[in-house]
DNA sequence: CACATTTGTCACTTTAGTTGACAAATCAAG
DNA sequence: CTTGATTTGTCAACTAAAGTGACAAATGTG
């Protein structure tokens, strides 16, 4: 076994996570985990980064080399968090992908209902103003609105090839956006708000979706 | 929130797995899931560390200083490999933890079902002889029924805590050495056996465990 | 305004992991 | 049973990651 170039066989070797890989993602989660559990009980505004970093069990300095700053941290931080729905968005619109008018609508509505019960949100939410985190959804909101748009146009774009990528663009963007905007402000039921939202944007997906 | 000795407030604060031990745990889990996964392909004989350690994404000095030596690393990963099966017996325990008799006879036979149906445990059991992880059961099997007999042990103290230490830690390591026997050489349904080994041992745990 | 805390950064130490090398043990082939 | 190749186990030297203590600058807070 020489240890030279393609080794062994590549005998349909499933890819196999790498130490160094897990470990670095193992130490973001340790301090996601955390500030998530201490967010119960104090808010944003009152946890330091050397609090994060004394109950990830790691020096102030490895948090601050593996996010810049703590707005940073607080940017992937509301990221990850924000996985989880776009996890669910992603479940609804492959049970739709054939109908992207119910795909769309589906997909909002479970949004919105998840959003509704996190936990997280819920204290996103219940934030008097300028203390907690809520800008980094809002003002501050750049880089949420960004990620998920990408990651919205990659599902929309994996269920229908034939689209135009700007197209697509904007259609995700305007979405993320409409749902952050009913997520912090919400009026009537989540399938109210859904059926608006498809009656608002039915025709442009008709146009650059359905019909090419 | 100055940084000395007890900080903040001991809020019921769950005890946070801190980066650095989830990350030791994480490395030895990557190299035993890599060798699990390899055993599947080819004999134990035919796996180097070299290998293990490259599968791991790691380096070959790495593999040796979690793990001394070849058959150190094989130790534990047999071992690891058991604690699956111990965690079924504990549960099948807890469940009858009044009755002892009863307690005994579901767990063995809990073991020799859920070890019966391992893909691990029947590739240790298809082994020619020399070749396999066999003698780490067997003729090599010290440090494995060491490790089963004290994790059983307290399994049942824990649920009979008025017995006797010596009492409880030779039927434990009898209960490991017969599990061991039935598994490598079964004999009869489960069942069966289960109930053969009660009927062995059912005297003495009357007296040691239940008459106290 | 003055005081205390927190942020972000730096130079330094310690620790974890890598690399390449090597003798000794093991094994396969002739 | 001897040769040659491979693997094991260990080493010292190197690199990268994390920890430590200190500090100026920013930020609050009374």
């Amino acid at each position: 076994m020489s240890r030279r170039g393609a080794d062994v066989a590549p005998t349909a070797t499933r890819v196999r996570t790498p130490y160094a890989v897990a470990a670095r993602r193992l130490l973001r989660d340790t301090l996601f985990d955390a500030t998530r559990d201490e967010l119960r009980l104090r808010s944003w505004a009152d946890i330091t980064m050397a609090d994060i970093a004394r109950l990830g069990g790691v020096s102030r300095q490895t948090l601050y080399k593996e996010f810049g700053s703590r707005d940073e941290f607080a940017q992937a931080f509301v990221i990850r968090e924000g996985e989880r729905f776009l996890e669910a968005v992603e479940h609804a619109v492959r049970e739709h992908f054939r109908d992207p008018s119910t795909a769309l609508t589906a997909a909002f509505d479970v949004f919105l209902t998840t959003a509704a019960e996190d936990p997280f949100v819920r204290l996103l939410l219940s934030d008097d103003g300028t203390a907690g985190m809520l800008p980094l959804v809002t003002t501050q909101g750049k880089p949420v609105v960004e990620w998920a748009s990408e990651r919205l146009t990659n599902i929309i774009r994996s269920g229908w090839p034939q689209s135009q990528l700007d197209d697509v663009q904007l259609l995700a963007e305007c979405l993320v956006r409409l749902a952050i905007s009913y997520v912090t402000l919400p009026k009537g039921s989540t399938s109210t708000t859904a059926a608006a939202v498809l009656k608002l944007l039915g025709p442009y997906i008709e146009r650059a979706i359905v019909s090419v």
